[in-house]
RNA sequence: GCGCCCAUAGUUCAGUGGAUAGAACACUAGCCUUCUAAGCUGGAUACGUAGGUCCGAUUCCUACUGGGCGCACCA
């Protein structure tokens, strides 16, 4: 247990034994509004029925029970109904320092998990189709919640699940076969192109009255596995396919297995057969559907009355598969909340089916452009490809300008994190349950709530570690030479990452750590300006920088769980 | 029609059943012979409407208004 958890344990436990009864939680203490009035809080409005006091007596009945036996309590004092612990600064500042130089980059990290086997899908893009912001979302946001979990003591396995044999393949490879001629020259990348002949195709079926006909057509052709617009599906196929891995590795994504839709239609239409079997399917208008009005969960179409398949075929043995061969205890999907009902309905026929295990649709709002909807039908995306570009161009002259003398593989490297930073956090700043309206211009901005803000801070501090030629800090330092105010809270907003990761963990939220850090760092830049370090007195200097270096540790750390680098200059 | 989500400052977002509702951007006035000005300091403006629960509601509940999304062969 951190210091921080643990002085709040005993304060609760100390207010219940006084008390006489289990009341009070270690969570229900809270920081006040300012530090003036105290560092943590109890409103005492909750214990009107045990003490038969109102609020405000309650408050100092407390106190004198209490009579200061709490370790790490220097003293407690009442400001109308609230009970207010001041912490013995210099007992934190010693646990807290000491703490984060022992535990380094696992500060911060809790068992809660138990090792429990969670499976996390997401980044699920389609072949055949633009990868745009809106899988950018998606894959901040599950790679970050994959690390939050791990953090959470989860033994967490990230997968990915591809979209290789929809509807939306037929259309491309359709335009593609017709067209041919029209998409040989000057094909760059080939992934890329693939996203830009659906969107021509889409305009063609539109345009064109026998297109329906021919991409369904192309659509059985795949299915069959026959032809040359299967030997083209293959070939097109692995196109997508690296230029998925290609985007991974730059976001610095592992994912433990990728699961391809066309590995589960052949599994999916047995299970389907026998669904029907047992009457948990049936048929209707030609079609396979799952009647679920019964359940409010309305109609589910599961086969086209030409028999071709739809989602649910391939994603029913997906989700047996991840439960036998993994034999996991929870299966997380980050998927769009436009599925919702779709998950739901998933989610109910497996439970039909006999499954137990724990599935949770890990839904998020969509990301859309100032001008409207994206659609990767129509082309109305900013894709991933033009994003980073125009970002690490962006980073590039804004490194380039403040670094006359740095090489340009330098410049570079900088400008290559800072962009993926800046894209990363950009996703993840926003609650889930938010949509984004994505603003180019201001995305490119590096002030402000940003990642470069956060990174900035931290090679800033990097930069004094530098100069004062101390290789290596140690946690041995006198607290007395922390007495600045700036430094206590620094040290009290430190102490309290460890509870910012257990919280995100429970929400799953990775802007819960977004915001902290950025709490954080105005802490630390607002110290950098008011406290010098090098120019201090030596012990002092020793004790400051020992300090600052666990600041950057735990910027580093939940920086880390985001998926955002640190620079040591920019 | 049914269901889900959102509504806080000019804008984009935080936040809490309780002590003065916070940032950032934009606007504006300052600060580079103290360690990187991608920074720091100062300055105005806000809880959609109406009820209910409660000692106390911006927070929970209900209705309404406004916006978004989803509901049979797209994924």
């Amino acid at each position: 247990m951190y210091a921080l958890e643990k002085i709040k344990e005993n304060i609760a436990e100390k207010i219940n034994k006084a008390l006489g009864e289990e009341i009070i939680k270690a969570s229900s203490l809270v920081c006040p509004p300012n530090s003036e009035m105290g560092d943590l809080s109890l409103a005492c409005f909750q214990l009107v029925k045990a003490t038969k006091k109102n609020p405000g007596e309650s408050a100092s009945w407390l106190m004198e029970k209490l009579s200061l036996e709490i370790p790490a309590v220097k003293s407690m004092k009442v400001i109308g109904p609230y009970l207010n612990f001041i912490i013995d600064k210099d007992f934190l500042a010693e646990e807290v320092i000491e703490e984060i130089f022992k535990t380094k980059e696992k500060y911060g990290q809790n068992k809660e998990g138990k090792g429990e086997k969670v499976m996390i899908e997401y980044s699920n893009g389609n072949t055949h189709k633009e990868y745009h912001i809106g899988h950018l979302r998606n894959i901040c946001f599950g790679e970050a919640t994959k690390e939050i979990l791990s953090a959470n003591g989860y033994d967490v396995i990230p997968v990915s699940y591809i979209n290789d044999f929809g509807i939306h393949v037929a259309k491309t490879l359709w335009n593609y076969l017709t067209n041919k001629k029209e998409w040989e020259e000057g094909r760059e990348d080939k992934g890329y192109l693939l996203g830009k002949i659906y969107v021509d195709a889409n305009r063609r079926e539109k345009e064109e009255e026998t297109a329906k006909q021919m991409i369904q057509l192309t659509m059985k052709k795949i299915e069959a596995r026959e032809g040359e617009e299967y030997k083209l599906w293959k070939e097109t196929r692995k196109w997508s396919i690296d230029y998925f891995d290609k985007i991974y590795k730059e976001l610095g994504v592992k994912f433990k297995k990728i699961f391809y839709e066309s590995e589960f239609i052949d599994e999916g239409k047995k299970v389907v057969a026998k669904l029907l079997e047992e009457g948990i399917l049936k048929k209707s208008e030609g079609a396979v559907i799952a009647d679920l009005e019964e359940k409010k969960l309305g109609i589910l179409v599961v086969e086209r009355s030409d028999g071709t398949a739809l989602y649910p075929v391939a994603d029913i043995p997906l989700a047996i598969e991840k439960f036998k061969k993994y034999n996991i205890k929870k299966s997380i999907y980050v998927v769009d909340v436009r599925q919702g009902l779709y998950f739901q309905q998933l989610f109910f026929l497996l439970q039909q089916m006999g499954y137990k295990q724990e599935m949770v649709h890990l839904d998020y709002e969509f990301v859309k452009l100032p001008e409207g909807m994206m659609s990767s039908r129509s082309g109305n995306v900013i894709t991933y490809k033009e994003l980073k570009e125009k970002m690490f161009a962006q980073s590039k002259i804004e490194t380039a300008k403040r670094h006359e003398d740095w090489s340009e593989k330098k410049i570079v490297e900088a400008a290559e994190k800072i962009s993926l930073g800046a894209m990363k956090f950009e996703m993840l700043k926003v609650g889930s349950d938010n949509v984004i309206t994505f603003d180019i211009a201001k995305a490119l901005s590096f002030e402000g709530y940003t990642a470069a803000y956060l990174q900035y801070t931290y090679a800033r501090i990097q930069s004094i570690f530098k100069k004062s030629k101390i290789k290596n800090q140690k946690s041995k330092i006198n607290v007395k030479n922390l007495s600045e105010e700036k430094e206590s809270g620094l040290i009290f907003k430190m102490a309290k990452y460890p509870e910012t990761v257990r919280k995100a963990g429970e929400n799953y939220d990775p802007a819960e750590i977004a915001r902290y850090l950025f709490e954080l760092a105005q802490m630390i830049n607002d110290y950098y300006h008011a406290v010098p370090v090098l120019k201090a007195e030596e012990e002092i200097k020793k004790a400051r920088l020992a300090m600052l270096s666990t600041a950057c540790q735990v910027m580093k750390n939940g920086l880390g769980l985001l998926g955002i680098e640190v620079l040591e200059e920019m």
